[in-house]
DNA sequence: TATTGTTATACTCTATAACTATA
DNA sequence: TATAGTTATAGAGTATAACAATA
C-alpha cells in the first residue's frame, strides 16, 4: 500500500512542478509584457554575452538551432544585436548593441521588480529547494538511459 | 548586493523548475509511449471518473474547453469513453467503457513501473519538497493579482 | 441572458530536411 | 567528411469566435 501512496505522492509532486513551471513562464511573460518584445526575444537577450555561438544559445533556450536564426534576425532587425563571425568562421556569435544592452538591463530589472520567482523563500529554504530539485534533476539524468 | 544574488538564485531555481517540468512531461510520455495512445489522451484518461464535466476536465488539463471536444471524440472513437448528459443537460460527463478502465489501469501501471517521478526522495524529502513548492504556488497565487 | 459543449478556422511555436560556407 | 548556420516548409498543439441547446 505504501507503493500506491508513493505513486500518488510522486504524481502530486509532478503536478506541482509542472504547475509551478507554467507560472514561472507566465510570471516572466508578465514581467516583460510592457517592454514590447516577444517573450522569446526577452529570454534570449538575457543570454547574449558576445561570445556564445548561436548553437549554444539554442541549447540554453532548449530549441532547435535552426530556430535561433529567426530569433537572431529579429534581434538584428530591432537593432538589439549583431551577428559577428568567430575565429572559426562557421561560428557566429551574437553581441548586443547599445540598444541591446539597455534592453537587457531593462528586462533584468523588470523581472526583478515584478517580484523574483522565489521571493518569499528565505535563504535556507532556497538552499533546501535547490538541493531537492538537484536530486531530481540528477535522478532523471540517470534514468534517461533506461 | 544581496539583492542581485537573490535575483540570480531565483532565476536559477526557476530554471530548475522549468527543466524538471519538461523532464516530468518527457517521463510521462516515455512511460505511455508503448500504449499507442497520444499523450494527451493518456493524461485525460487518468482524469475521467464518470462525474466530471468536460469543462472541468479542460481546467485540469490546462487547455481550452473547446479543445476537450476533440479529445472526447477520440476517446469515443477508440471506444474508451462515452459522453453522457448530467442532470443539467447542458453538461456532459465522460465515463470510461470497459476498455477505458483497462487502459486507465495500464496507464497508471506504466507510469508507476517506469519509475515514479520522485522515486529517489525519501519521505522526509518529499514532504519538504511539497511544502516548499506549496509556498511558491501560494505565493504566485497572491502575486497574480498585482 | 448566461452557460455547456460544438464547429470551423486560424495562429503560434517548433522541428525537419535540404542547402551553403567553412573546416 | 563533418559542422555552423540558413532557408523553406510542414506539423503539432492550441486558442478564438460564432453557434446550438439548455438553463
Amino acid at each position: 500500500m505504501t507503493e500506491a501512496t508513493d505513486l500518488a505522492e510522486s504524481r502530486e509532486l509532478a503536478r506541482m512542478v509542472v504547475q509551478l513551471s507554467e507560472r514561472a513562464r507566465a510570471h516572466f511573460a508578465d514581467a516583460v509584457a510592457h517592454l514590447d518584445v516577444p517573450v522569446l526575444l526577452a529570454r534570449t537577450i538575457l543570454l547574449v554575452d558576445g561570445q556564445t555561438p548561436m548553437r549554444d544559445i539554442a541549447g540554453e533556450l532548449g530549441v532547435d538551432p535552426s530556430y535561433v536564426t529567426g530569433i537572431a534576425d529579429q534581434l538584428e532587425t530591432r537593432g538589439l544585436a549583431t551577428r559577428t563571425p568567430g575565429r572559426d568562421r562557421r561560428i557566429k556569435v551574437l553581441a548586443l548593441t547599445e540598444c541591446g544592452h539597455a534592453l537587457q538591463a531593462r528586462v533584468a530589472e523588470s523581472v526583478e521588480s515584478h517580484g523574483a520567482f522565489a521571493h518569499r523563500l528565505d535563504c535556507d529554504q532556497k538552499q533546501a529547494l535547490r538541493e531537492l530539485l538537484g536530486i531530481l534533476l540528477a535522478e532523471t539524468d540517470e534514468g534517461e538511459a533506461s
